[in-house]
DNA sequence: TTTTTATTGATAGTAATACTATTATATTTG
DNA sequence: CAAATATAATAGTATTACTATCAATAAAAA
């Protein structure tokens, strides 16, 4: 019996050849995600990569133009994963404020691998991303690579979440900036928690990040 | 007439040789940053920058590690010069609001190039922290860095903000995780604004940053 | 099933990066 | 003035970030 397997879309902009669409493609995401989480973006190499998975820088250069465009790719994917659960956390749900608590507990919570989603592992795609995503837009190419579309999914979520906010209370002036204000300090403050706990409160346990940012939202746009 | 010079201590762990101790250390601070702000750090190299003083990529390695050292000396010193400022902003006022206000007026706006430190321009200084600062800690040697007092800076100035929230409400039980946030969210919003319009809402005008994270921090913690 | 086409692996090569080492020449300090 | 120190010039190494070529092989089309 086969289980049913998620389609994660991601623009054409972020690869050059799709990897989903091929073995090494597929090992490529697999086992570049894990390599990215051993070594950090900065000693991660493609060269590396090819010795893991018994390949060739060529052959992994057909799929991706550079590191920071597999950077990119991961960044889309895990957001657009995302944005998938958050819609289905809240559909069907009327309180627009029991919405937000959902949203706010998914984007803080650990996240577990989605079986449904084969070759990436959904944890250690949450700890990469949370260590490296500000680097794929924190560059001299941002706009460049706005325009090619290469942050639509963290884009769209941003809208969609907002959007709620501004049901729950359509006077407030910065929905926008709510939300990528809690989306980042998500990420951040677990960071901080566990390397630099001076810049935090004890953020170890889900439930107080979860806390933290659901009383910071509530309470600003009451 | 000479007028007063503003002497900014950083860390002896954020350089192998006082950059301010000699002629070249200088000149490397002041062209350092300069070709930062220009190029960006992943394309900045010391063979640039010594091209660049006219100098060699030898002894700019006598004053730093590496580039991510360099970076991080300037990243201490951003934080050191903001922490005076910030310090001599709030002396006297006696109620902790309007010295919260004054804190995030000072974080929030743009700043002009002190005079009083020499070969340093904090104007370009503060674009550069914007775009650059992140990486500092978001790496896979945050911990050995942190231990040799990478972050001190930072850390102090997250202190000094936070005891001010504690003064307005003592119950509040995320001071420093807030400030952390805040602060981030500053620079992060400042460059949306500029580049990922969508992630926030018309942030072009610093009075219009300055207006959400106040109303953001006082609401929190009132 | 054969031919064509596309994909991969193997190999080679280049320019740039991120350094380290050596030495002659300046410059500063005692 | 001598001694110590700092700098510039030069050279060199290992690694990175690619690009190019081509033969072997797998997949698709005829």
């Amino acid at each position: 019996m086969q289980h049913s397997v998620l389609q994660i879309p991601v623009q054409e902009s972020l690869f050059v050849k799709d990897p989903t669409s091929s073995v090494v493609g597929k090992s490529i995401l697999e086992h570049g995600l894990i390599l990215l989480s051993e070594i950090g973006l900065e000693d991660f190499t493609f060269k590396k990569l090819a010795v893991k998975i018994s390949s060739t820088e060529s052959t992994i250069y057909r799929y991706f133009e550079n590191k920071h465009q597999f950077l990119s790719y991961l960044f889309n994917f895990y957001w657009a994963w995302m944005d998938l659960n958050v819609a289905f956390a809240t559909t069907n749900i009327e309180d627009p404020k029991e919405r937000l608590r959902r949203i706010i507990g998914l984007i803080t919570k650990k996240v577990n691998n989605d079986v449904r989603t084969p070759y990436i592992d959904e944890a250690l795609l949450q700890d990469v991303i949370a260590l490296e995503s500000s680097k794929t837009f924190l560059s001299k190419k941002v706009d460049e690579e706005n325009q090619a579309g290469y942050f639509l999914q963290y884009k769209k979520l941003v809208d969609r979440i907002s959007a709620v906010i501004v049901e729950i209370n359509p006077m407030y002036a910065y929905p926008n900036a709510l939300v990528s204000t809690i989306l980042e300090s998500s990420f951040h403050q677990r960071y901080f928690g566990n390397h630099l706990p001076r810049l935090t409160n004890d953020m170890h346990i889900d439930t107080r990040l979860e806390e933290f940012l659901l009383d910071l939202c509530l309470k600003t746009i009451a």
